[in-house]
DNA sequence: CAGGCGTGGAG
DNA sequence: TCTCCAAGCCT
């Protein structure tokens, strides 16, 4: 029985509430890099970039990015591996493909004009309800929610709101409370008030209630049961796999490969990988390995061994799977590709691809490590 | 709808 | 070392 909210404000509640909260907002607010204007591409790009993402992670990114790639336009015109070199290190990369895409659409099919409402900003690649409540209140006005993880645990505490906000079903709950408290003549500060109480006073671990400019409005605080909010289902635990590493150099450097679009690191360049779990019981050694690694290369044969007179186990965990790599080493005289995408890359141009950090460790492992 | 999809920081 | 994240979206 997920029931809504039980007891709204009255009308003179909300006012004091906006109240409360707008005056902090305009005192205490931080001064992040995208406030700086409410340019609908700042918004567009910071948000994108902020998704499961720290603020202090983004900040550099962001910076670098709006220098790269000033306008929608020139996102929309730039390479894609361009793109994605400035997303390095910022984990998720399909929001780097889907933000270009979205920028080639606004350019393309919007003729270069923004769409100004939720409603139509939703329609762009990578652009979901929050982040389409973010851009149009924002850049445009639009007295619509901004409801992310800042949203449904601040107001799951204002108003001791069960609803598991781990299922999809729950947004609506939230959406609804949100909109009815919302000032339809500031929404763009309202929504950024509400991430900046959500990522302080109201965080998520060590909260300080009492302190908070709503303390009076939080029902949670008052009931001393701040932590029972929100409720929140668990997600399973990561899932352990087994690969080899094949670390191939030739004269022309080490070998990579480009990893499909879809999927996991999508168009990132790693050295081939051979699953190992994949493999038959009785083909765990080097023989094994050797005829998996001859469709990298034109030449079979090769000797691989464990790089470093050992067997280096490089561990990376994701959101969903632990990768468990032993890394081989062999070199190869012949500098044929059979199959592409691969290119080999010579040490002192290994940052012209862009590499997730998972293949940084495995470069680290071989003494590689750049900069 | 449930599951896939990265990373670095904090406790 | 381990757990849980932090301004979600796509399929």
């Amino acid at each position: 029985m997920d029931k809504r909210v039980d007891k709204m404000w009255s009308q003179t509640k909300i006012e004091q509430f906006q109240k409360a909260l707008l005056e902090w907002y305009d005192q205490e607010g931080r001064d992040l890099p995208w406030r700086q204007d409410h340019d609908p591409y700042h918004v567009m790009v910071s948000e994108i970039m902020l998704q499961q993402t720290q603020v202090q992670t983004v900040i550099p990114y962001y910076h670098n990015f709006i220098a790269k790639f000033p306008t929608v336009a020139a996102l929309a015109a730039a390479p894609e591996a361009e793109v994605l070199k400035a997303w390095e290190g910022l984990g998720y990369y399909s929001r780097a493909r889907n933000l270009q895409t979205a920028a080639k659409q606004v350019v393309q099919d919007y003729d270069g004009v923004w769409p100004q409402t939720a409603a139509e900003l939703q329609k762009l690649q990578g652009i979901g309800p929050y982040t389409a409540g973010a851009i149009a209140s924002i850049a445009f006005g639009e007295p619509v929610p901004a409801v992310d993880g800042n949203a449904f645990r601040v107001f799951a505490r204002l108003f001791k709101i069960d609803a598991d906000i781990a299922q999809p079903k729950s947004r609506g709950i939230f959406a609804d409370v949100i909109q009815q408290v919302m000032p339809k003549d500031r929404p763009g500060d309202f929504n950024q008030a509400i991430m900046d109480l959500g990522s302080t006073y109201m965080r998520a671990k060590d909260p300080d209630p009492a302190h908070s400019p709503v303390a009076a409005f939080d029902q949670s605080y008052l009931d001393d049961v701040v932590l029972d909010y929100p409720v929140k289902t668990k997600k399973a635990k990561p899932v352990v796999k087994h690969y080899f590493a094949l670390g191939i150099h030739s004269e022309a450097g080490w070998l990579f490969v480009q990893r499909p679009s879809t999927g996991m690191l999508g168009d990132l360049w790693m050295f081939p990988l051979i699953n190992q779990d994949d493999l038959p019981e009785s083909a765990l050694e080097a023989e094994a390995i050797e005829s998996a690694s001859a469709q990298f290369a034109e030449e079979s044969g090769l000797t691989l061994e464990f790089a470093n007179a050992g067997a280096p186990l490089v561990k990376h965990t994701f959101t969903h799977q632990q990768w468990q790599m032993t890394l081989l080493t062999a070199e190869t005289p012949t500098t044929t590709l059979k199959y592409l995408p691969a290119r080999w890359v010579p040490v002192d141009q290994l940052d012209s691809l862009t590499l997730p950090t998972v293949q940084k460790k495995l470069l680290a492992a071989l003494g590689l490590e750049q900069k």
